[in-house]
Order: C-alpha cells, then structure tokens, then sequence
DNA sequence: CCCAAACGTGAGGCACCCCTCCGGTTCGCT
DNA sequence: AGCGAACCGGAGGGGTGCCTCACGTTTGGG
C-alpha cells in the first residue's frame, strides 16, 4: 500500500536501490546538519544525481518523513510505554527521559520535534498526536498529586525547544548533559517544591504560532 | 581614541554620517533576524554600498561590536546592580531577570550571548567577564543557602541557550512567556527541598567547546 | 580655490542552494 | 531480442550571500 493507500506497483530494481541510498544518505546528512541539511550534499553523499533525489522525493517533507519514519515510530512507542508505567510519577519521568534521549541521538530529529510545518497534513497528524500523549501523561501525574497542578502543555512544549538548543551546543562535547538539565526540570515541576508562577501558561493558539514561527527562515 | 587605544583623526563629516547610518541599520537588522543577519542588506538599508560598509566595518564581528556596544553595557550594569542587591537570593534572582529580559529585547543580543567568537580578543574578555559575574552571584546565593549547593556555572549557561530557543520560538506570539519560563527554573534552582542530580556538571573546557560550536556554521 | 587624501560605488568573481527539464539510459515484460 | 515505460543525469536558470577592487566623487586643510 503507498502511503496514501494507493496500490502502486513496485519500483524498479535499480530505483529501488537508488531510493534506499537517498534515505540512508538523508538519515545521516539530517542527523548531522539538521533539517534545513543541503538536498544537493544528500544526493552526492547517495551517490545519485540531484534530479534523481527530486525525482523519488518531491519536496523536503517527502525525504523527512522517509528518512524519518523509523525514529518517529519509536518516539511514539516509548509515549505509549509511558502511559503503560503504573506509577503516573514515573511514568511521566519515563516520558520525557525518552523525548530527551530521541532529541539529543539526532540533530535532525530534534528540529522535526521543535518545528511544526504547516504544509503538510501528516506532520500536523503526528504534531497533534505528540500534544495528546504530553497531555495524557502530564494529566495523569497531576491528577495523582505528583505534577505541579500549574504547569501546562506548553511548559512541556518549552522544555523541548529549550532542550533541543542545549543539545545542539552541548552534543559533541557533553553528550550526557541533557540529563542533567532533565533532573534540574524535574526538581521544578515536583508538586511539593511549587512556588506561584506569575505568567499564564501560553494559549493553545500562541503555542500553535510559536512552533510555526521555529519552522520559518527568517 | 580608537578602539584599541590608537588615536586617530576624526571621520570626515560625510564618512561619520554614513557610519553612523549604517550602525543603525545594523541594530535592527540583527535585532529581527540575529547575528548572521545579511551584511548587503544592512548597508542597502543604511542607503549605502556594500563597499562602504566593509571599509568601515571589515568583518562582520567589528559591525556587531559597534552595535551592541549600548546593549553590552547596559546589560554589564544590571550584573553589577544584581551583586549590589544586600539579599543573595534577590540578587541572583534580579541578575537572571535582568538577563531573560535582554534576551528577549533583542534577537542580536540573544545570540551574542549564546554563542563565543574565537576570533575576537574583545568579545572574549566580555564572556570571561560574564562567566565571573555568574559565578559571583550564584556563589553568593549559595554560600547564603538560598540556591542549591549542586548547581554549576555551567547550568545557568544552559539556561541562556534554553531561554535563548524559547525567545526565539515565542517572541512574536508570547512575549512574556520567557517569565513563565524564568520562574518555574527557579523552583528548580532553590535549595530546598533539591533532590540530586544524576548527571556531573560540564567542565569548564566541554562549556567553552559548546559556546565555541554554537557559532560555527553547520 | 585647489588638490591630495579620504571616501564611496557597484559590478563582478566565487560559492552555495533550490528546482526543472530534456536527452539519453536501463529495466523487465512480452 | 526488442521495445516502451520508467528512470537517471546534469546542465542551467534563478536566487542569495560574501567580499574585493578599480575607478569616480567628496571633503577640508593649506
């Protein structure tokens, strides 16, 4: 089944072969350079002409989500395992220990986390689906007592934009220093040490915005 | 006297003017798009060749240097004002709020801060002198028992890139929101109650590193 | 008022990047 | 084997940005 569950017959055997080195070459070139990574180096690194990247993979989106697929289902496998966790405590611990360790394991996947791009409707799916696990899993250790009551979706949106520009600085030199700053974040959204915040939490429309605005060239 | 102590006849009266000019363009084509702002585009806004901007300007560090200058010293005083503060917690509190708020007024400003250019004698000492003042006024918020004994130098490096991200992300569409963000860090910066971090802080050398990479192009 | 020194200009070389299009190549079905 | 559809290459047009340099203009001291 094609993606859109059109029955298309299989490629060829050279474009097929041709097809994977692009992904694997875009794996690499995202992972290292991020999402904005040259679509002309991806096709030299494959070994393949520029007009043959085009010709497989229309726009950037196309070669994103292919290049992508693998780490996105895995991401959405550990929310789940989450959830799964009986201690809601724990399981939100679980829940961002996994978003951290999938940001800071590739530069790519980081900015597709940060990033929210408009014009396609299958990366509004996953973004929307993103936003019910963080809220199903902040809900819950709320609802038991252990999250700060005052702390919004957002706040976790925040923390993954924050955490994404300290793994870009911190990756090659302290690989492990999200992990710090996690137990830092921990220690401010534990319910028993909460002091008033004197700012709302941002409005779902503002969040919306903000994630668009990342996903613009200046 | 110039820059570097040298003194040197004033600008003729046609020159002054245009470099004059071409700060200004300068400040707020950095201000909206950050530092890799686009030099034509500055002096094509100052209503100047892109000649003259080099003969003033050669490098893009001694246009950023020129203006900043105001910016650099107004956020030098708010350090000094922080330590001037007689309660060590208001200090430290007043430092951090003086700095999110200088982060979030200028998206030049904002990567400056961020990024260290190895280039410059000048900008050099300016982060040197950063990082002592950060260290004075956390190490007077500790010694006091009001900030966590755990809490590194490094940390409140980490929070200047991750407020950096989020200034970047909601600036148009949250303004205030960096408030949000500065408080709940707090809750997780006060002594009480901290519960330790599994994770060492950076060295000073994997610090310097980091700063070092988030100005080098991809 | 004159003229040398200071200054300004903008075309142009270079390096990227995006994306298209058409002539040539390869596959695989019959 | 032969042929048409599928596929590929890569030149090339359009865009942006950096930086230089030969030539023309302006200033202000003498």
């Amino acid at each position: 089944m094609g993606a859109n569950g059109v029955e298309r017959r299989p490629l060829r055997r050279d474009a097929q072969e041709r097809r994977d080195r692009l992904v694997e070459a875009a794996r690499r070139e995202f992972a290292r350079h991020g999402v904005d990574a040259s679509l002309e180096k991806i096709a030299r690194e494959a070994g393949v002409s520029i007009g043959t990247l085009y010709r497989h993979f229309p726009t950037r989106m196309d070669l994103l989500m292919a290049a992508f697929r693998p780490r996105l289902d895995e991401f959405m496998a550990g929310a789940a395992e989450a959830l799964a966790i009986e201690d809601p405590w724990d399981g939100f611990v679980h829940y961002l220990e996994n978003l951290f360790a999938m940001q800071a394991g590739d530069r790519g996947f980081n900015d597709f986390l940060s990033r929210r791009f408009t014009d396609n409707a299958e990366t509004e799916r996953i973004h929307d689906q993103m936003c019910r696990h963080i809220g199903d899993v902040l809900a819950r250790a709320q609802d038991a007592g252990r999250v700060r009551a005052d702390l919004s979706q957002g706040d976790i949106v925040n923390l993954i934009w924050s955490n994404g520009r300290m793994i870009d600085a911190t990756s090659t030199t302290a690989p492990n220093a999200w992990r710090r700053h996690l137990h830092l974040m921990l220690d401010a959204y534990r319910a028993e040490r909460a002091h008033p915040i004197p700012e709302p939490p941002m409005t779902d429309q503002q969040l919306y915005d903000a994630m668009v605005h990342l996903s613009q060239v200046d």
